[in-house]
RNA sequence: UGCCCGAUGGUGUAACUGGCAACACGUCUGAUUUUGGUUCAGAAGAGUCUAGGUUCGAGCCCUAGUCGGGCAACCA
């Protein structure tokens, strides 16, 4: 009877509290307000199904609406693609908006405010205002044209609007407060004239609204219930309800901005001039190219809708700004296709495997399954011969027994074909292996049923036919940057951080010939390798293949640990290592828990504390010293620690003495005891 | 020097509004496996920024600090 409790975000709870006090259900609409000026990224998408995804939720409309008030940096293509990415992620919207729409709306509203004191024209430069406005500490001065009168405001603003003026000459500000704390109280710009045609209405303006005086009076004009934007607008906030005070009809519904925090992705910038810096540069291709976090990107790199509307939603809703981690959004491409990709099989890097015992000229059609996660999927033909190629990297002359792929003398299963064994090596001149030489037994063919076939083995290994393999160009990439938050170091710009070696171009790769009907939108897992999708630059003469994402490898994991190799940018590696626990770390474990023990158990956990001591350096124990006075056991177990170092010899100074000190003072009596002990 | 916002495992979020700090990713074991994938079973990892206070009881409420972020575009 009692549900799950479910848990909403914080805006979830807002707009269920709204209800809850009289707000009408069918009141309920959201909207999201992109500007046309870039491409859509995977921090927007956050945005699309967070809007979009309450919509769904409380069965509401969701308008979209483009906040296009600003002729000189917007323009049609991106409407166009913006377009495209929501409705390629899933989502509809209920109406198509614009702000430029409201012009006049806005004009007229505009006029009214002049008429009621509330607006003036101003002929200053930028440069006089900006200076007027003081600065966040340090109130502002009054601009000389803030007492013009009613009439000659409303002759200006009417030339303003007629196009007598130069761009930049004047501007109508709104009079709020020039000593407000908050910078955008003070008498902010309302309108500004722009020499420059617009997307929607060509020249019939040259006069457009700014920001604050056009997206909350939108959001009225489209009665949309909740405004949700990211964080940097909550200092907007007061200014958007100032701007709704001046026009709210209390028969209608007032819109309410709320803020959550933007989604970032580790490894990745997501600001649209960073992105743009990145396409001019020629560090990418171009908005599309598969390693930018645009949405047409990842779609280009083979990531699915899905995955993307499951990413923002496993990475949910806060106030608190952060950087989720790629992993999260490799986690669900990887879910997806699993489920989905038909498998196929292709070598990146080939070597020449013989079968010695395979008749010369004889080949056969096998079976392979298209998806062992789905019995429906079906099957495909895969072509068979006596030399085919496998990876470089399945075989080893001499391995140990951790290695479970073709070496001498051992076998393996080729995948939907024999059981081989590896037999000799034919060598170059320089010693690179140029063939293998193998057995095959012929008895153990996959799906045959023989008790041959269903032997264990080793391992089983992905190939091609050569006589019947296609060639293919092969694009893996590499996260953009090196580091975690390229944009984030202070005096470092986040070109720097740029990964040269992002894109991993393999010209020729040989795959089985069923790829060669590939469709542009088809997604493929070649086996053991990854998950892969065609790139639109493809043809049928030259196949390109895009990885979307490698498999999980938990082999290469364990081959790039101990050799610590440094061409892969490893791990954030912040705090302490995981797995391995540090002597120290182990007497924190048990400390923490003290002040609950008693009798044997406490005399055990001293008894192991000591015992760890004697494997603590002070470098490792100096810092703990610094431990919250509410961490009494911590403290406890350090003060042990502490006692073991100076019977081994270790000299006192002042911060020792300091922390025996204050465990002398403690409440706590086993910490006073310790601390006492030491003394 | 002002105003606003935030702080919970390595990361992202929960904790039904004051009651044993949970979930996911990641990490590590083990089992299964014709993909070193998937699946399954398990483990480690948090004294909830600090110091006080209210309370039988505080991640949650109050006070004061600390740290981080935002705010002075004719951008959105």
């Amino acid at each position: 009877m009692t549900e799950a409790p479910e848990s909403l975000n914080f805006l979830e709870q807002i707009i269920a509290e709204d209800l809850a006090n009289g707000l009408a259900p069918d009141k309920l609409r959201f909207r999201f307000p992109p500007e046309p000026n870039g491409y859509l990224h995977i921090g927007h998408a956050a945005s699309i199904c967070l809007n979009f995804g309450l919509g769904k939720k409380f069965n509401a409309p969701v308008n979209l609406r483009f906040d296009d008030t600003n002729p000189t940096k917007e323009e049609q293509e991106y409407v166009d693609a913006i377009r495209y990415d929501i409705e390629w992620l899933g989502f509809q919207w209920d109406k198509e908006c614009y702000s430029s729409d409201y012009f006049q709306e806005l004009y007229d509203w505009a006029i009214e405010l002049i008429k009621q004191g509330k607006a003036y024209v101003d002929g200053q430069s930028p440069d006089l205002i900006a200076e007027q406005k003081g600065t966040p500490t340090t109130p502002g001065k009054a601009s000389p044209f803030r007492d013009t009168s009613v009439e000659e405001n409303l002759d200006l603003f009417q030339r303003m609007k007629e196009g007598e003026f130069e761009a930049g000459t004047y501007v109508l500000r709104a009079k709020i407060d020039m000593s407000s704390p908050n910078m955008l109280m003070r008498d902010p710009l309302m309108y500004r004239i722009v020499r420059k045609a617009h997307h929607r209405t060509g020249t019939e303006w040259c006069i457009y609204p700014m920001y604050d005086w056009a997206h909350g009076q939108s959001d009225y004009l489209e009665q949309i219930s909740h405004s949700l934007c990211t964080l940097e607008f909550k200092p907007h906030r007061e200014l958007y309800d100032w701007c709704l005070d001046q026009i709210y009809d209390n028969n209608k519904l007032r819109p309410k901005q709320r803020e959550f925090a933007r989604r970032n992705l580790s490894y990745t910038v997501m600001s649209k001039r960073k992105l743009l810096e990145l396409v001019q540069s020629k560090t990418v291709a171009g908005w599309d190219d598969p390693r930018m976090p645009t949405i047409s990107g990842l779609r280009r790199r083979g990531y699915t809708p899905a995955s993307i509307r499951k990413f923002s939603e496993l990475s949910g809703i806060s106030k608190r700004d952060g950087v989720t981690d790629v992993s999260l959004l490799e986690f669900c491409i990887r879910e997806d296709l699993n489920k989905t990709a038909t498998r196929v099989m292709g070598v990146l890097d080939p070597v020449k495997l013989v079968i010695t015992n395979y008749p010369e000229g004889k080949e056969e059609m096998l079976v392979a399954e298209n998806n062992p996660e789905d019995p429906n999927a079906g099957t495909h033909e895969v072509p068979f011969s006596r030399e085919l190629y496998i990876e470089r990297e399945d075989f080893k002359e001499e391995a140990g027994s951790k290695f479970f792929r073709l070496t001498l003398g051992q076998e393996v299963r080729l995948k939907n074909a024999y059981i081989i064994k590896g037999e000799s090596v034919v060598k170059d001149e320089k010693g690179n292996i140029t063939e293998i030489h193998c057995t095959c037994d012929l008895d153990s063919k996959s799906g045959s049923g023989t008790e041959a076939s269903m032997r264990k083995v080793k391992g089983t290994l992905h190939w091609v036919s050569i006589q019947h393999a296609i060639k293919a160009e092969i694009r893996e990439y590499d996260r953009l940057f090196l580091d975690e938050a390229p944009d984030s170091h202070e005096g470092k710009d986040f070109m720097e951080f740029v990964n040269p070696d992002s894109l991993k171009i393999i010209k020729e790769a040989y795959l089985e010939p069923f790829l060669q009907e590939a469709k542009l939108d088809d997604k493929f897992q070649f086996q053991r390798l990854g998950y892969f999708t065609l790139d639109k630059d493809a043809t049928s003469e030259r196949l390109i293949f895009n990885k979307t994402v490698g498999l999980r490898d938990t082999w290469a994991k364990q081959q790039s640990q101990p050799a610590q190799q440094g061409n892969k940018p490893s791990q954030p590696s912040k705090g302490q290592p995981q797995g391995q626990r540090s002597a120290i770390n182990e007497i924190q474990k048990i400390s923490k828990k003290y002040t609950n023990l008693s009798g044997d158990k406490l005399a055990n956990a001293k008894a192991s504390i000591m015992n760890l001591a004697e494997g603590v350096s002070y470098e490792e124990l100096q810092p703990l010293f610094n431990t919250a006075a509410k961490k009494v056991g911590t403290r406890i177990g350090v003060m042990i620690t502490l006692g073991v170092l100076l019977n081994k010899g270790l000299v006192r100074n002042s911060e020792i003495d300091a922390f025996i000190e204050a465990g002398l003072n403690d409440k706590n009596e086993l910490l006073a005891e310790e601390a006492k002990a030491i003394k």
